[in-house]
DNA sequence: GCAGTACTACGACAGATCGTAGTAGATACT
DNA sequence: AGTATCTACTACGATCTGTCGTAGTACTGC
């Protein structure tokens, strides 16, 4: 992810449903691009099947095809897969290395599933 | 990552202790690539300090900074970090949607915890 | 000491991705 | 009709990656 890309991404979750590309574009204020510039960001997002959009009327609207939360997890899993590495082993790794925060947001997740 | 760059990581992971560029070339029969490309590609992985280089005599022997395990789990972490979101809610989400098997590794490492 | 053999250092070039934007064509508002 | 809006397509420089070549430097065997 490219830093604008991420930019764009936080304008889209930060909105409150999905958004046309002049709203993002108005989110993007401070950093002065033009709205083509924003545009092409979307469209490569959407190719990327990062950001998802539909219709409205002549023009589409786009979301984030996952919440904040859920594409952090999904990124962690794919980093959990990347490197070949033994699961149980990265796992250990991942927990030896955690804050205290960490641990406990993990212990408390791991008792609230059903 | 590209994808050499991860073929050499791998190479040398598999090696028991530190490579010279030689022996990663040798490892890497089947591409059939020049040792040049090789130690290229060696050289942008100390760049970004993911492989660690010693002098060995008149050469260098090449190993990763990390295991494949410890590696991993800093992959997650940066992941965790990396969007933003709320660390709690990505956790939840990243066990919500885990595997039985992760699962109970994970809660084994939380376990196993001093 | 000289020829060949490693190794490193540096440069190069093509292909992909990203930041940035312009133009063209369709559509809608006035 | 004229103007604004939106999409689609194209473009260009920067950075990263795959891929190597060359030059220089040092060791090995005669």
């Amino acid at each position: 992810m490219g830093e604008l890309e991420q930019a764009v991404l936080d304008a889209l979750w930060d909105a409150d449903g999905p958004s046309s590309g002049r709203e993002v574009h108005a989110c993007l204020e401070g950093r002065d691009l033009a709205y083509t510039t924003v545009m092409t960001v979307l469209d490569r997002l959407v190719a990327k099947d990062v950001v998802v959009r539909e219709r409205d009327g002549r023009a589409f609207r786009y979301a984030p095809r996952l919440g904040r939360a859920a594409m952090t997890a999904e990124l962690m899993r794919e980093a959990l897969e990347a490197t070949g590495a033994d699961r149980d082993q990265a796992l250990v790794s991942f927990v030896g290395e955690a804050s205290a925060e960490d641990l406990a947001a993990l212990r408390r997740a791991l008792a609230d599933l059903t």
